[in-house]
DNA sequence: CTTGGAATGTCAACAAGGCTGACATAAATT
DNA sequence: AATTTATGTCAGCCTTGTTGACATTCCAAG
């Protein structure tokens, strides 16, 4: 590698000072503050909180899942999620179906009560996410995708990625 | 406004579909538990948490800061921070001193015990970072700056640009 | 100066939602 | 038949949020 090359060097890895650092993680933290709010409004009200909001997401974005495969894309325990599709179950917001293949599974559905909880919450929350991306603009977008694809874990990268391929 | 203004119109706006802005969102919730992991793992240690972490954070970053300044950024309630604070005095890595204009407030300090936990949690959190941030390239980081203050709540933005300024 | 309110911080008790450990059941696999 | 796998459940713990009650201190109006 080259020891030094010259100016530009400075210019180039400035974005990488420990001060443009924590100004990263600062805005991380603020940042998730306001990502969950709309949503955690909403979910209040019904006495549900954001483990409910998670597992809602998720079994609309890939309806029919098991629970193992919840677990793993949550990264919960199986007792701690289990206290909260139980709530969900038993108020009418998801539908769990013996398995056919494997009658051990549970098969994880919305009812359309269930569909409508989370219409709503995603729409609080994507027309947050909606204004940022046009206030930012379409590089700005890329690059903030980037980086959190870069933050994430391996496992979560995983399991981030195969979402992103299921769409055609 | 231009009713279309043609398939430049379209391109442009990729980035603003509901699939778009979906994915964005997931990229959040993985990245930010990607974020959060390294001190986590290090806190569980000593049986702290999240809360622990964050108090520490903005006490290092604000010496001599108010409890009341803390609950303005942290955005919990006064009961909920003092616990933690508390268990950070009781334990040593925090110094609280009767204010000496306003004998009510009491001003926050780390001890030097309190700045070694700090430097650990932050250098496991920077390095992260870090690599996420040369990975990604200075373009990109700009980028996922941009985003992140576009998405912050009114509040947090002031916290967030009132730190920004804060550095010479 | 006194007094009443506002600001600041502390203590107590409760709930949500993580966690571990132990155990039950049913179904698949060997 | 024995073992493994997938799921559900009970009990109990911890962190971290909440509200309510209260003490202290400051300040301003009377």
């Amino acid at each position: 590698m080259a020891e030094n090359a010259g100016p530009a060097a400075n210019e180039t890895l400035l974005f990488l000072t420990d001060d443009q650092i924590r100004k990263g993680i600062e805005a991380m933290f603020f940042a998730y503050r306001g990502f969950t709010a709309d949503p955690d409004r909403i979910l209040a009200v019904q006495g549900y909180g954001r483990a409910h909001h998670r597992a809602i997401h998720f079994i609309n974005h890939s309806p029919g899942t098991t629970v193992n495969n919840l677990l793993a894309i949550l990264g919960v325990t199986k007792q701690s999620l289990n206290r909260v599709l139980r709530t969900l179950i038993e108020d009418g917001l998801v539908r769990s179906e013996v398995g056919t293949r494997d009658r051990r599974e549970r098969h994880l559905y919305l009812t359309d009560a269930g569909a409508a909880l989370e219409h709503e919450l995603s729409t609080a929350q994507r027309d947050r996410m909606r204004a940022a991306f046009r206030q930012a603009g379409p590089e700005a977008v890329a690059g903030f995708r980037r980086v959190l694809e870069a933050m994430m874990d391996g496992d979560m990268r995983r399991h981030y990625m195969r979402f992103r391929e299921s769409d055609p």
